[in-house]
RNA sequence: GGCGCCGUAGCCAAGCGGUAAGGCAGGGGCCUGCAAAGCCCCCAUCACCGGUUCGAAUCCGGUCGGCGCCUCCA
């Protein structure tokens, strides 16, 4: 049974979907620049959860909105001189690019916030059918008093800021300081489109809550974030979607925690983030940094470290090691002794209950793990047996469906290797070990690890 | 000022009242022509103080330290 920690509760809950099919909507990217690492935390959680969903037999439809209109990406525009889809195109595309880079699937639907203006302006007309919202200086807000259950997810005060917080910049135009925008007034040199309230564009928490309706309908199960999306993004979402039907909209609020840099924030605006980008063209694996990003369990900070990412790197090379000893194992078996079917069905067992409780894959992984020195160790001793071999191979493999990180990489060596590599067999069985280490010396500068084993040799890109 | 998180070995990290998983790195050994991989062994009493309890890393109170949200932000 899958429990998940819902953030409207502050519980860890069971997970009973709403109807047959899990529905569940992400908030996607701003395409105003390259994302950094720290976003995709957050979408490869998400990646995560949905296969874990599927794995665990749910049928999952997901929704992953692109945020292709609002300040970042008019400045972005207006700063390069450039239109605004010349912008969002770029970065949705390389958005994609990265997600894919990263073993992330996409989701059914991705919609953009500039397709959907006219079911934004619906929910305001729901909204101001209710009486939740004023016009002031042009613009339509949102009023939170009228709406009791205001602060319900983020458990903020309704009245307003108090000493200490920050200040939003036109607090002037509102009744009340935590009053939001639905639609901004037109201002010079910013896209804008006609509504009832006139020329403008939409608040940015609006799209949210009209593309899940959508595509969703008014009420589904799983809504997920980075956590810094509680307030006020989600809080408003709630106040929008519940305002104009009616309906609590979202059963389960899934937020994932930050990723820190040095044990601080990592953000565009203080300019200390890596992109996906940069961290390939230094050279690292990007389902390296998966692993690393889906190691630590997502309600604790992760403190990212280039280092980081080598002990991943080893760690997944662990893992593609005993895959493919199992693979020959499983050829040259004929008949096994020995085994430990129980043992290495406990652990498989365990593993899934580590990720039945709130995807805890830190422990997850232990078990994993154990599972793996079980199995080496008894390949090391020849006294592994067929089920244990099957049971240790459908392990792994549901390793790689759920983490969504490939453990064998199907690559086809080019024939100067090939051949290096025979002539080395041939100088090895001649005893000509001095040549033979030179061969291996130079396959290894070409990035290709050799190991000898009991059943020849066998080779790796490092 | 409000809300919240965290402090476990060199690093990452599990642990939710019964006497410290796992990964990376390191040391020693086995295996190997030598390696590599793998295996075996070694490497912490859980920030600090006090309390509850037969028993606490785990519960309660306090201290110190770090971080996040309350503004755009994954």
């Amino acid at each position: 049974m899958f429990k998940i920690f819902n953030t409207l509760s502050r519980e860890v809950e069971e997970f009973k979907p709403l109807e047959e099919k899990v529905k569940m909507y992400s908030c996607g990217p701003t395409v105003y620049d390259y994302a950094h690492i720290g976003n995709f935390r957050t979408f490869v959680t998400v990646d995560f959860l949905r296969r874990f969903l599927r794995w665990k037999n749910y049928q999952v439809i997901s929704v992953m909105n692109i945020t292709d209109i609002d300040d970042k990406t008019i400045r972005r525009a207006n700063e390069e001189g450039v239109s605004l889809s010349t912008i969002t195109k770029r970065y949705e595309d390389a958005f994609f690019e990265d997600l894919k880079c990263l073993n992330c699937e996409k989701a059914q639907f991705h919609p953009r916030a500039t397709e959907h203006i006219k079911e934004m302006i619906e929910i305001c007309k729901d909204l101001e059918k209710n009486g939740l919202t004023y016009i002031s200086q042009g613009s339509l807000y949102f009023r939170i008093n009228s709406f009791k259950n205001y602060g319900k997810l983020s458990k903020v005060d309704k009245e307003g800021i108090l000493e200490g917080a920050r200040v939003d910049s036109d607090e002037y135009e509102k009744e009340s300081a935590r009053d939001f925008v639905l639609w901004k007034a037109k201002k010079e040199g910013e896209p804008f489109w006609t509504s009832p309230w006139g020329e403008g564009r939409p608040g940015w928490h609006l799209e949210c809550s009209a593309m899940s309706r959508k595509y969703l309908g008014e009420t589904f199960d799983i809504h997920t974030g980075g956590v810094d999306l509680i307030f006020p993004h989600h809080e408003n979402e709630i106040a929008q979607s519940e305002g104009a039907s009616g309906k609590s909209p979202v059963k389960y609020w899934f937020h994932i925690e930050f990723l820190l840099v040095n044990g601080e924030k990592m953000s565009k605006s203080k300019g200390n983030f890596y992109t996906l980008r940069d961290l390939l063209k230094d050279g690292y694996d990007p389902m390296a940094i998966r692993f690393l990003l889906l190691s630590v369990p997502y309600r604790k900070k992760l403190n990212f470290t280039l280092e980081g990412i080598d002990a991943s790197k080893s760690s997944v090379k662990r893992l593609e090691s005993f895959k493919a000893r199992i693979v020959e194992e499983k050829k040259k078996l004929k008949e096994g002794v020995g085994g430990a079917e129980d043992e290495i069905a406990s652990l498989k067992r365990k593993f899934e209950e580590s990720l039945d409780d709130d995807l805890n894959t830190a422990e997850s992984l232990g078990f994993l793990f154990d599972a793996v020195r079980i199995g080496n160790s008894l390949m090391d001793r020849g006294e592994i047996d067929y089920p244990s071999l099957n049971l240790l191979e459908e392990f792994v493999s549901e390793f790689e469906n759920i983490f969504g990180i490939p453990l064998s990489r199907e690559e086809i060596l080019d024939e100067e290797i090939d051949k290096m590599i025979k002539e080395r067999e041939e100088l090895r069985k001649r005893k000509e070990f001095a040549k033979a280490d030179k061969v291996r010396d130079e396959l290894k500068e070409k990035g290709i690890v050799l190991e000898d084993t009991v059943n020849g040799v066998r080779w790796r890109r490092e």
